[in-house]
DNA sequence: TGAGAAAAAGCACGACCGTTCGATTTATTT
DNA sequence: AAATAAATCGAACGGTCGTGCTTTTTCTCA
């Protein structure tokens, strides 16, 4: 007897989420090309029109692990950042949960944003249209973290919101970068510290001293388990996000 | 008659080149994944099996279209700064050569170094051992430079040459995740903005005023057009950097 | 429990992949 | 011009891919 909240329980929409997450562990490592349905199916012992069946074409199932992946990293991220107020202690947090979710998942793992990302950036169609439609959209939330800093004080009136969040978007960038290619272990620290210091420039005066101390890590659990940590009220505004991510479905 | 200097004129060297000039040409596009034996037997009106012949294997095209887009890159982007002065001037016309290259050849066409290094950040092998060799070098100029820049008094003493390298890497990282997913025709804009922020940080004073108005392209002419305008002495300090990203060969 | 729906499997097709190998056509040299 | 070497072709192989069918198994619900 399925709830009458959330989809039917149904076998089909179960293993419907079990191919998702193995999508999901295969697009990270080989990117949104490299997955393939027979390489799903062997993962999950499972015959390649069986997984076929659950989605019309692989097409389908790229855009679906992009929304997916996207639906996780707004929960990872965005979500526990809100419960912060508004302003710098908000977008302080959205950066901090950044980092904890591309120090302890997306370096290990991949990110389906970046490889998805130089992957379709030249390939026209649906897939790279969602894979701009949630770079926009987080973009956009990090654009209007930084409003609201200004409205509320902490940053500079004549603030560039845009050059802000492009400046934030190449320190993770090259953290990546540094981190996966070249693997360099100093990497962490170094978008920590660039971090503060693009902060530091655009913040209401210069004595803005961050508390937090360098070099240690804010968050060493597991990042799955942060979830459930997040306060369920104020779910609205999340929940906004998440249906912007997906809504062209 | 073959000339003394450079390589025998044979035929075979001959289209040995044009196909590395296709095989680049399409790996920009497609990645070096998307490189295929196929896709440039058709576009040079070739058998595969021609193509085929003049590398060993898949594998060695693709390290050869890494070396030789090194090599371009080089000569595109380090060869004509090194005609500057040591210090803030060499540095900042290597980023202007740099952000020059992505505006007029990179985004327009796509970026090896970019695409390949998201491919192959997990995938062991001499694709990616060849691909770090070169992250490596080019980033190893940067330090160079930065270096030098201390030493020569333009540069706060304690800057933290990694550190800088890393923020000037996020910032065409940035550029080329702007310009080439979302399109936004500010990207490098913003680009020259963080370069002159990031600097202005590191520089000894803050009274550094760069000259350069802001929004107004260096060089608007053909890249390829720059490189013999590069003054042919002084070269032996860029071939050694050549040599250094193909050695392992 | 049995009828009907849903899910999964099995199989085959056509396309493309890298690679091999022998034949054939071109270059180069004697 | 003949002889030798280099370059290119053509056909084929084994493999993987996405996808369309039909059949069989499994679930679901009256």
């Amino acid at each position: 007897m399925p709830t009458a909240l959330s989809a039917k329980l149904t076998k089909g929409t179960q293993t419907r989420e079990r191919i998702l997450d193995a999508a999901q562990a295969i697009a990270c490592r080989e990117g949104l090309e490299g997955l393939t349905i027979g390489g799903i199916a062997e993962r999950l012992d499972m015959s390649k029109s069986g997984v076929f069946a659950h989605f019309g074409s692989r097409e389908e199932l790229q855009i679906a692990v992009i929304d997916d992946y996207a639906r996780r990293f707004i929960e990872a991220v965005l979500v526990p950042a809100i419960a912060q107020p508004r302003g710098l202690p908000r977008l302080t947090a959205m950066f901090d949960h950044w980092l904890d979710r591309i120090v302890f998942v997306e370096i290990p793992n991949g990110c389906v944003f970046v490889s998805g990302a130089v992957e379709f950036d030249d390939k026209e169609g649906p897939v790279r249209d969602r894979m701009v439609a949630v770079a926009r959209a987080w973009q956009g939330e990090l654009h209007t973290a930084v409003q609201q800093g200004i409205a509320a004080g902490h940053l500079r009136g004549d603030t560039d919101c845009g050059q802000l969040v492009f400046d934030l978007y190449g320190v993770m960038l090259s953290l990546h970068h540094d981190a996966r290619l070249l693997r360099d272990a100093r990497a962490a620290e170094r978008a920590r510290i660039g971090f503060e210091r693009t902060i530091g420039f655009y913040a209401r005066g210069s004595t803005l001293a961050r508390a937090r101390p360098r070099g240690t890590p804010t968050k060493p659990q597991h990042v799955p388990a942060a979830r459930a940590a997040a306060t369920p009220a104020r779910r609205s505004r999340a929940s906004a996000v998440t249906a912007a991510t997906s809504a062209t479905a």
